[in-house]
DNA sequence: CAGGATCCTTTACGATACTG
DNA sequence: CAGTATCGTAAAGGATCCTG
């Protein structure tokens, strides 16, 4: 056989950081976890319109990607705590680059 | 009347992006339109899997906020080529760190 | 306080057919 | 070729109630 040809898939990068980042919630509660670490609770005061089943949900949902870690003191009352991981520091860049474009826009 | 207190809106510039640039394909549209100009049929086969629908919708969208510019020949048959504005320029770098980012993910 | 479960609404998106 | 119009679906998001 000859005039085979081998796909290789090389997923697009834009793709991939929607598919991590996309959605109302994500980046502003990545935003907000820039560089401090915050209860839920915290969060929530922070980002007064998201309900807090979608406040949850996209912790897992970052989480679960490795962008973000949780952190149970497991005492009682509970206690748990949010903080970028080190993957999920690559995100800063970005943030910048988000929060230079809205200058940039309104200008 | 004393302690009477001002208010003012400031935007979250996170917010002003996800607004202008949400959604699932404005900017895999603007990443192709990044350094060339291209027509709708151009479009169309370089992001195979959108719809024709959502297409024209996302790039009245990008021409209505002033990102993209929409540059009708009035041929017959119709020739209609869009591109970036100076404004719509400025993604450029948060292209650039969406790419970025994607690759410190994999990584 | 943190979060699970359920139900419901809204909106984003897709498929298809049609037009100058 | 570059659209418009319509209809239908799927996903995202929101409200509320409940639990350890």
């Amino acid at each position: 056989m000859k005039d085979d040809k081998i796909y290789i898939t090389v997923r697009c990068p834009i793709r991939t950081t929607l598919e991590l980042l996309g959605g109302k919630w994500k980046l502003l509660i990545l935003h907000q976890l820039y560089d401090k670490t915050l209860r839920l609770s915290e969060l929530k005061n922070l980002i007064p319109d998201i309900s807090e089943k979608m406040l949850i949900q996209e912790l897992k949902n970052l989480a679960d990607s490795g962008l973000v870690i949780r952190n149970n003191f497991g005492e009682v009352p509970p206690r748990v705590e949010y903080s970028l991981t080190e993957k999920g520091r690559n995100v800063k860049p970005l943030i910048e680059q988000m929060i230079a474009f809205a200058k940039h826009y309104e200008a």
